[in-house]
DNA sequence: TATGAATGAGCATTCATTCAT
DNA sequence: TATGAATGAATGCTCATTCAT
């Protein structure tokens, strides 16, 4: 009985280990070149795997990304959570969430940078794939969609709560809470999107320091 | 002489204004559809040519899409001049930027976007669908990249002069000019970028107020 | 004006041509190895094109089949009309359905065993293969079966009038109609299915002679 | 001694079950989907067995269609031989052929009909399939076809002795046998064949007599 | 025996680009 | 100049069959 239980167990965890393979080789592939210049070519190459094998474990190209930008969204949301927890300023919170998204950004690489331009990724994505294939896969579409606006909802939330404690600690001005994060989101996210941009490179102290002033005091002399 | 002359710039113009056509019809394409998805065909339909023809005006997909992005760059730097030749504070200028980067992205749309990622596009773009093809058209793209780097240094400067305005004027606090222009990018392109990711959403006054507000004078309690 | 229209009814010639060239490749093809086992690879290395310039005429292979089973319908159907309108007995016509029938089978060979097991093929041909793909391509299917069931409606009616004539004139004896049709259809059509299971083979004077022979006295001693 | 007997005994017979079991879904499946489209992922689903587990029961799908087909010729056959075994007039028993084909059609829906294109369908199949493979596969594919000529000479072979008896009986007319046989043949075979052609649909009974009658009287006045 | 995993060989279809007129 | 025709090279996905346990 227990050595057919740790068989299974080992089965079931050989699965979840070539998943992983699976997912890795295709976030590195879909960072390389996008999505849709990614083929399950690259991606079976890069796992090594045949083709054949990589939709023995999942169902489409599509699949994979939508999983890969899903494990993405958890491993942020447990980190922002545990941040907001933690017993220090408001002030501090913020820098520490920047730092983190930095810090998460560069390791996710341009998965991160899909994942950001949702909306207009996800309006190609679905209008233009799925329009030409059998309805079934919409809601499947959708599905994803939900569940990715789900797992959304916690990063916003997390900022919320901490500008508004910032707020009633005196920390931070009296301020519209939606705007200010709202303000927030896109100086963290602009300053990554933007990097290839300049000219200038900043390292991760650098960075988190820039934006962690500007955003707290602004560029008005006092 | 002048009969012929006047043929040939007659044939001139009407090349010129076919390849506005095609411009715009591929621009409208690309904004609907993204770069990859975006078909010759497409946009030979919406241009009402055959797809032979675009490839008389244009080389190929690639250059119709640097053209795009080339004569956008044309267009924002032409604005941005002016907007610093103004004879106002260096506040107001900062944020007729803003108002007029919004209203620019607004209308330049997904166009803009792809514009934006550049690095990531480009490298894609350059590294990956170049180096499949003939090594003569590397060399095409390379002239792309300078082309496109000098009128982007148009941007930056404008923004750096703005900002050494002001703190010489005693208008902003004394900082790091470069740092601060990136801070602005960042913030301003950020808030277009994530705007998808926005369940509020904002007009052009109040978007400019608020990243205009924010920018000025951060959040802290003075 | 007289050059350019020759020009364009050249051009539509060649087109023309073409499409014949491609469609008896595939009806080759398909003879040789039925729908599902013909590859547009082979159709497109019969017809001496690739395979992208066979798309550049058809819509997929589903479309080549089915022009090439209409061809096949309008050629029978055209021939029949002409047998119909003889001055002779109906005996006499039918004996020449009969052979016209096996010369056109044998022409046309397992297209037309396609095309007689039509519901079970067009049965499996729609509610498998399309039911896989796009909801507007249904539409396409529903089309081709009314377009189809058009002309076929012909094949029968014609053999309607001729037995009325028979009956009319005291040459057969006065049975049921569609009964009588259907019968025969089924020893014509029937004989040329089984034929493959025979030991003895039959040439077109044979057999036109046997089927008529008993389809007329029957097997019955008088 | 005798234990293992028994062991051996129940299994065998577990593995002829099993074996059954895949039969039977396997002729659902060709029946819905004929041979191409069906897929050993919808037999072992249908036969509630893992795909590598049919592997264990049969060579290859071919293999699974033959036995399915050679199973039905041994059911017809052990029939046929009974009618005429019969001690009835020989237009008794051909009407019982009738009757009994009819109906065994109509179980055996579309797996016979495969069944009778047979040289069209063996012809692809082994000229085709075959021919791809490992030159071995082939010499199975001429056992098949021993094997299966074989039992289809049963079938001949009752008919031709019906007919004679009926020629000496002096209740048919002196014919030559094999015509018709083959007449016969094709007019049964044909009415199944060609019955989603018609818009009456006959029931067994109807169908019987109509064919009976024409095989019989044909249509010729007296 | 039974099975989940793995795969090679295909396959219909698409698309940027070139060619001939 | 303008264009219909032609095509090579992909591309996502499937499936009969084999393998390892």
């Amino acid at each position: 009985m227990k050595k057919r239980d740790l068989r299974i167990e080992r089965e079931q965890h050989r699965r979840e280990e070539n998943k992983t393979y699976i997912l890795n080789a295709a976030e590195s592939v879909f960072a390389k070149k996008g999505f849709s210049f990614a083929t399950m070519d690259d991606i079976a190459e890069d796992a090594q795997f045949s083709k054949a094998t990589i939709y023995h474990y999942f169902k489409s190209k599509k699949e994979i990304f939508f999983e890969i930008m899903s494990e993405s969204l958890d491993e942020m949301n447990s980190e922002l959570m545990s941040i907001q927890k933690e017993k220090t300023s408001a002030a501090k919170k913020l820098k520490e969430i920047v730092r983190f998204t930095f810090d998460f950004f560069e390791r996710k690489q341009n998965i991160y940078r899909i994942f950001l331009m949702e909306r207009e990724f996800m309006q190609k994505f679905f209008s233009f794939i799925e329009e030409k294939q059998k309805p079934a896969s919409s809601k499947r579409g959708l599905e994803y969609i939900k569940n990715y606006n789900v797992k959304k909802k916690v990063l916003v939330d997390v900022l919320h709560r901490i500008l508004e404690e910032g707020m009633k600690s005196g920390e931070f001005r009296k301020m519209d809470v939606t705007d200010t994060a709202t303000a927030f989101t896109s100086l963290v996210h602009g300053f990554y999107f933007t990097r290839f941009w300049r000219e200038k490179k900043y390292d991760l102290e650098e960075c988190t320091n820039l934006i962690y002033s500007i955003f707290l005091g602004g560029i008005k002399k006092a």
